[in-house]
Formats: structure tokens, sequence, C-alpha cells
DNA sequence: TAATTTTGTGGAAGCCCTTCCACGAAAACT
DNA sequence: AGTTTTCGTGGAAGGGCTTCCACAAAATTA
């Protein structure tokens, strides 16, 4: 079997102790027993064992993430960030993806309570408020991303200016006739980018035509789909052609993916007809030359974690509740009509 | 404190080795005693200490997954299969994503040596020969997926027969001047694409030219990258006119975004000019509508954790090495010059 | 030189479980 | 009736570590 520190302590003639210390960088140990004890340990391959440690000093070295799978675009790239703050203070990552949000519930319950992880990570989705209540009383270290909660960390977007973004640039472009296709209204962010849509067209002096602001019936994913995003298009184009917005808001890079898709499939081309904005800057908006609201994504992750672990060394520290600028990342779908956009030549 | 056994035994009146055995279904308990622990263990809220089970137990109930972020695309996909797997018998899932080969090593060297996971799962890098032999030697159960070791069971797909599938492909479509752009040669599956492909091609009595064969230098990622497929068909399109390959297979769709991009830059046009094929149906390949040969990512991620579960159970079942046969998907890279495609309709 | 402080070390106790052995009571047998 | 088996249970030992207290030896001070 594996050799335990009894093993290494006999061999290089120590106390238990002093093996333990040397294994812990403790300070009052000889360079001379530390040297002896790591020349035994390194020739009997011994690794302390992280369970052992882990219920000894009562840490585990692990935290939970939990990411939604169906966000998958920037959820490679958060976790990513994340992994790579975590490796450097060799803190493991137990992944939960959740498929469907009611699974995360049941997934916090199985798991969490206790012992098995220093802290939590929760993205993108509410937490279940059973669960807040249980962890902000027991100051189980949480951080939120993308997602809000008056009792956690948390690190999200500015919505409201992202939606403001999008529609000032579409103004600023010229058009006076924007609409916005949303997701569903039960979602907060949601919610947060048809206020800023709003907003700009106030400030703008712009009408304001609510047969052009359209949602997500709530549904799977809060309506943040490519389904969703092809059928409000679909609807807003059995307006009369003269009725219809020259510029729509789109409240997510895949509904906008679906609505353009949509245009295509009905003969209309954009931007010439319909520009476009999305939000969220996934991977793919690029491809399809999309007008975007980038959320920092990446940024966030690591911004994340490392308070988390901020955290973890000390529970009381006061909360923050910290929010990003989004950028806008301007491409073809928002061209301007007598300006030939290069995109032409970049197709396959 | 969290409650411990010990409290629960008080409470409820018992000896902790019933608590335990309550807690671990263990059938000599009476129902009656049964309950009673059970009631109070909900109302104190107890929950077992999972590293000090872990600990006597002598396992974790986590396995450690290793998968290359850079393969971003399919890899959401595996985790997803992996994870709804390990979630039926309540296996965490501890993730190592890992940004370049090299750091393999050292994240292996840091966790999984003894008790910190129950096996392993390796996915799409070629394990370190230290540790191979290690883990063979120890009977750590691992599993590969998409990547191949004799000493453990093994999960890939038939890379020549893609190599071939693809090749063949455009041999149906009328193309004679064939040529491929490879990843770097170091890597076995890019090896393995073109044996096929030049099976394929011998098969069909076609010139090899191998001036059309390219393959990346040993680079980052074994040149799986979009920067190596711009190079290598840059370096294509430096041949005269008139002495070019009228169709291309590209060792992964990646590489053949990137050939398409240079492609496009060059004022030619596929498959006008020049038809593509790509290997691995990532995500974005649809939106290229990229021909391509599909890999079953998630079947293979789903039958791969159950192997490895299988494993766990019982260390000695003999190794098994699956392979799976990849699917060709036509899309729009191969149309048949004369007959228009639908794609033009599907853009943005 | 004696008294004090510092340095390095050993090992018991404790972290929270599981597992096994022992044992009394009840049930099933002679 | 007594004897054997079964059932349900208690709790010691053990899993491998950390941490703290005690203590001897060495270094410092008076």
């Amino acid at each position: 079997m594996a050799p335990t520190i009894y093993d290494i302590a006999r061999e290089a003639k120590v106390g238990i102790g002093t093996v333990s210390r040397v294994f812990n960088n403790h300070p009052s140990v000889s360079d001379e027993t530390r040297k002896r004890v790591m020349r035994v340990a390194t020739r009997m391959n011994y690794h302390p064992h992280p369970l052992a440690r882990g219920l000894a000093q009562r840490r585990t070295n692990a935290i939970l993430v939990f990411v939604p799978f169906f966000t998958s675009f920037f959820f490679v790239e958060i976790l990513e960030a994340v992994q790579s703050t975590l490796s450097e203070v060799d803190c493991d990552l137990i992944l939960h993806g959740i498929t469907h949000p009611d699974h995360a519930e049941i997934s916090l319950r199985r798991n969490s309570f206790r012992g098995r992880v220093d802290g939590i990570l929760f993205f993108s989705m509410r937490m279940p408020e059973e669960f807040a209540a249980e962890y902000a009383h027991l100051r189980v270290p949480v951080v939120l991303v993308d997602t809000h909660d008056d009792r956690f960390d948390s690190f999200s977007v500015q919505n409201v200016h992202g939606g403001m973004g999008a529609t000032e640039h579409l103004i600023r472009q010229g058009h006076t006739r924007i609409g916005m296709l949303n997701a569903s209204l039960d979602s907060p962010p949601a919610r947060e980018r048809l206020a800023g849509f709003r907003q700009a067209m106030r400030d703008a002096r712009l009408p304001l035509r609510e047969e052009w602001i359209l949602s997500s019936p709530s549904g799977p994913l809060d309506g943040f789909t490519k389904q969703s995003g092809q059928a409000l298009m679909k609807q807003l184009l059995s307006l009369p052609r003269h009725d219809r917005p020259s510029a729509l808001v789109v409240s997510s890079d895949i509904q906008a993916i679906g609505a353009l898709q949509e245009l295509g499939q009905s003969g209309l081309r954009c931007p010439d007809d319909i520009a476009v904005t999305g939000f969220d800057d996934i991977e793919i908006a690029a491809h399809f030359n999309l007008t975007t609201i980038r959320q920092p994504m990446s940024e966030m992750g690591a911004l994340a974690a490392r308070r988390l672990l901020e955290r973890m060394k000390d529970p009381e520290i006061p909360v923050v509740q910290k929010t990003f600028e989004p950028e806008l990342i301007v491409r073809g779908t928002t061209a301007v009509p007598p300006v030939k956009s290069t995109r032409q030549s970049r197709r396959a």
C-alpha cells in the first residue's frame, strides 16, 4: 500500500509531527531534517492523503462550480479563467453542470452541505432561496456570477447599459424605427436589457412602438434560445412590410442568430433590410459577423474565483457587488447600408 | 458546528454504529430504529462528512476528468455526457482543464496520486509515460477517450476510416485532384487520418501528389489550430493556379475554417474553386456549412464514464479498446459545383 | 557560571466516519 | 424445558493527517 506519514517518519528517524511539518512548510524544522525527510519521501514516493489532510484541517481544497451547461458558449471561457485562478492555490474544481435550472436544487442538496467543498461559485442562475438562506446564515463562502443576490458577492454585467449601448449604436447609425426581440421577462437580465433599450429610445426622443417589442413566453432557458429568436422574428415579419422596424436589438446572440436565419429564409437581408444587434459575444457571433455587446466573461470568472478564495480565507469580509461595463462590438449586422462592409469576402 | 454521528447517536439514543448503518442502508437495522435515527438526523440537519467517509471507506466518490480546454468545442458535449452518467451514482467530477498539453503532467502529478479520486478519465491527449506506467501498475482505474494506450480502456474514433470517408466523398463528387492539409504528424490521429486519405486515393487509383499533402510543423496543439489551417492553405495557394488540387481533405474543422478564411481572402470560392472537408463536426462547422466527419463525442463520453465506473468496481476486468465509426456530414463546402447549394440564402 | 530564551522535535489527541467483533435478547429449534 | 440460531445493537479500532503541548538541547543573556 501507499506509504503513510508513519512510514516516512520511521525511515527518516523523525517523529510524525516533523514529517507533517515538512509537508506543510512549517518554519520550525531544521534544514537538515527537512532535507532528510524529503529525500525519504521522494524515495518512497510519498504523497499526503488529501482526504486525511482535509479531515484534519477541516478544509477540502476544493470548490464547487455550478454552471449551466446550456450556456455552453461562454461557459468554457469562464471555466478556463476560474481554473487558472484556482490552480495558483492548488484548489480543485468540482464541476456541476446544470442542464436544467431546476436541477440546481437537487445538485445543491446532494452536495455542498458541510465539508465537501470550501466554497461555491454559482453562475447565471438564481440560487434557490432555501440554499441562499442557509448559506448566508452559515457563512458558507459563495460568489455569484452573471446573477445577483444581496446576500452574496456578485459579479455581473450592467445589462441596462448594454441594452442602451446597443440601442444608441443603432441610433447613431441613423435608425429611428427600432424594435427589440427579448427573452422571457421572467429573467432579470432580460428585463434589464429591455429597460436599457427603452431608456435609450426615450433619451433620443424616438417613438417606442410596443408591437415592435416582443418577448419570449416563459419557457426553456427563459427564452435564450435560437428557436425563440427565430419565432420572434417570424412574428415581427408578419407585420406589413412598411410597418416594420429598420433595426432590432436582440437580447442575446443565440436569439439573434435564430432571428438572422429567419430573416434569410424570408429573403430579407441584414443589415440592408433590418439591422440586428446581439448580446454576449459568444464564440460564433464573430462568424456571423454579428454586432453585439460583449460580456467580459473571462474577467468576471477570474475575479469571482479570486474573490471566493479571499472569502474562504475570511468569511466575514463585507459583501461586494461588482458590475462590469459591457462593450459594444461593431460588426457587419449593423453596417451602415450605403457603405459596403468587407464581410462579403469572408464567406465559406 | 455541524452535528456529527455522535450527536445523532446521543439524541436518538442509539450507538454510533447504528447511525452509520442507517446512513449506509445496511439491512440489519430495525425499521423502528431506522426511522427514529432518520427523524433525529433530519431535525438536526445532519449530513455525513464526505471526507471522513471517504477516509474510512477508502474511496472518494469522485473522479478526475482531464480535458483539453483548447478543444473547447466538443468538450462541453463530452462533459455533459460524462456528468450525466456520473450523477446516476452520485459521483463527483473534478475537472482539470488543460490549456497546454505539457500542463497535463503537472496536473497529474499534483493530483490523483492516492486517495484524491477513485478513477481518471483522460481525453484527447497522450498520457505521459511516467503516469501511464504507474497507473497501469497500481491498477488505478483509467479510461481514455479520443486517444489510445494498450494498457487502458480506450474509446476512440476510427480515424483511418474518417480520413477515407472524407476522401471517398470527394471522389464521389467527381474530384480527382485531391490534397490534404494535415495537423502535425506528431499526433497519432493526424497520422491515422492521413493514412485513410492515402488509402482511399490508392483504392481509387488516383495520383497522390506529395506537394498537395501538407502537414503542420510540430507546435502548439499539434497544429490543430485555425492558424495552422490558414498557413497551410496559403502555402498551397502559392502553387500556380493550374497546378492546384480541386479539393482538400483537412484534418480538423478548426483548421478547415482557417483554410476557408484564407481561401476567401484570396478571392477564391468554396466549393467552386476548391472543395473542403473538415473533421470533428464542432459546433461552428454547421455555421460554416462545412462538410465534415463527425465524432460521436457525446456517446463516447457516456460510454467511457460508464466503463470507468465498472472498472472502479472491479479493477481487474480486462482492458477493452473500442472504436467508433465516424459519420460523414455533407454540407455546402463540398457541394457539386453545377448544383447551387442552398447555403447562399443562409447568411447574415 | 547560572538563568533565561530560543529552536527543533516527538507524539497524543482529535478530525468524522466505517467496519468488525462481541454480546444480549428474541426466535427458532430439539 | 434447554439449546442453538438469528437479529439488532454498541462501541473500539482504524483510516492518515494536523496541531498542540511538553520537553530537551542549544543559544543567548545576566
